[in-house]
DNA sequence: ATGTCTTTGTGAACGCGTGCACAAAGATGG
DNA sequence: CCATCTTTGTGCACGCGTTCACAAAGACAT
């Protein structure tokens, strides 16, 4: 997953953890399949099985929603899914504005799963006069000035932030006073916004960079278990030649270690 | 953030938490725009507040890769950005292969931060012949066909999957036998993997439900805070009618509060 | 009705991550 | 050289999340 927790460090909202909220959209999709297949009850080995979870937690999950399985049956599908869907608020018609339309912005807009649990595109904005009127999946993209307009005549509460990182504050500033109280941002920024309002962080290239520590890892391991700095790269391909320049001593070595960006 | 870490439960690798290594590229691209302001120096107080940690955990986390820090002075901001830039892996070349060029596909490989940190686009690979050839990004898309051969010819270890969710688990099992073993994976689905290989998940509709959840939770303390099932939405505008006729009754209550799912 | 068998729901223990608070370290000025 | 002041690095305690293991609950067969 390619998300950290941003805002609200531990709050535990009406008894149920984030950590298991964070899960919920996962048992959801599980359950949905099963349904399309109509299989009419599941048992927590399997479900968990299908989540990728452990299926200790996974009760322990739905312990939280309630008791809403039965003992040597399993949990019914169809039920579930919709004491999930409750609880997530996905019963409900959740209007959401894309700012920024852009690759990014437009891919959003075209994602399918976008409108299929109970989100609905409302507005496409972008800051780009050229793009106004412009329709990108089947919407007509909205000037930047038409913002808190858009916001508050249709009672939007998440906004997507898909800008470039330098405006991304000041859309969040805007999207937050016409009344925006959830944000998903794909902008590489850290946003700042008053209490009350929930903050989602999407950042590839942040993904990225995790994956690479731990590829860097393996590879190390592979060619010296000592564990100490990595030498080369464990694939012997075009990539050796640059990792044996860039990295070859040890940590606080020489001078020839730290090339051009040593400390006075 | 919008990632939930996937595999790898608790890994510490080489002592550094999986936690911190989640933040040390927040640390680097804060470092990154202070060295580009020229500033030589930093506090851990200032760090922290750009890069929107508490302080404390700021320094616990550069505990883990060293001692890099003057008393009395702080972080030499040139230096930190080499360091931690090493740990990451950042100093080295890793190529990249995006599957799946569907709009969300080309705004990834449109996408400029991809480059800019040691990250090379080797090659973009899509199941649609008309595709192939068809350049995006200004690199010619090729056929599934050459997957394995794109792999090992460039060796590849990091694979992005930005397919339809049906295909995402056959790309997922070719890429791994072709050698990758990172996955960044914007497929809607569970990814099987062998022991060794790490996934990373972006899921934008989990993000969203997750906001929905907070952003329900919010409307109902404001209209009731006896906390119990939310009535209506806190926005009075035209989500109203369509919440009212979902969220109506209480848990567990008659008939009409589960239209059409109850279970047997 | 009774026994058996499956599966849930949860008490308890453990480990990781976070934040406080402070001692140690070094810079800086006199 | 000494005193003071700033800032790091970390010991410690706390809380959340995960996992194990098992008792309770209900289905189902006889």
């Amino acid at each position: 997953m390619a998300t950290g927790r941003t805002h609200r460090p531990a709050t535990r909202s009406r008894g149920i953890p984030e950590a298991t909220v964070a899960r919920l959209p996962l048992y959801l999709r599980a359950l949905t399949a099963l349904s399309e297949r109509s299989v009419p009850t599941v048992s927590s080995e399997e479900l968990a099985a299908a989540a990728g979870v452990n299926s200790a937690k996974l009760r322990k999950d739905f312990s939280y929603l309630g008791s809403y399985g039965t003992r040597g049956v399993g949990y019914d599908v169809e039920y579930l899914v919709y004491q999930i869907s409750r609880e997530l608020g996905l019963t409900q018609d959740w209007p959401v504005v894309i700012v920024g339309i852009g690759n990014l912005g437009a891919a959003l807009a075209n994602y399918g799963g976008f409108a299929s649990r109970g989100f609905r595109v409302a507005a496409l904005i972008d800051a780009d006069p050229a793009m106004a009127g412009k329709p990108v999946a089947g919407i007509a993209v909205q000037h930047t000035d038409e913002l808190e307009h858009i916001i508050e005549s249709n009672g939007v509460s998440i906004g997507v932030i898909a800008t470039p990182a330098g405006a991304a504050q000041q859309v969040c500033d805007r999207l937050v006073a016409a009344g925006v109280t959830s944000i998903l941002n794909f902008a590489p920024t850290v946003l700042t916004v008053p209490d009350g309002v929930d903050v989602r962080k999407v950042d590839l290239s942040i993904e990225l960079q995790i994956l690479a520590f731990h590829e860097q890892r393996k590879a190390g391991e592979e060619t010296g278990p000592e564990g100490g700095a990595p030498t080369t790269s464990g694939r012997p391909a075009a990539v050796a030649a640059a990792a044996e320049a860039a990295v070859a001593g040890e940590r606080k070595g020489p001078d020839g270690d730290v090339p051009a960006v040593m400390p006075a």
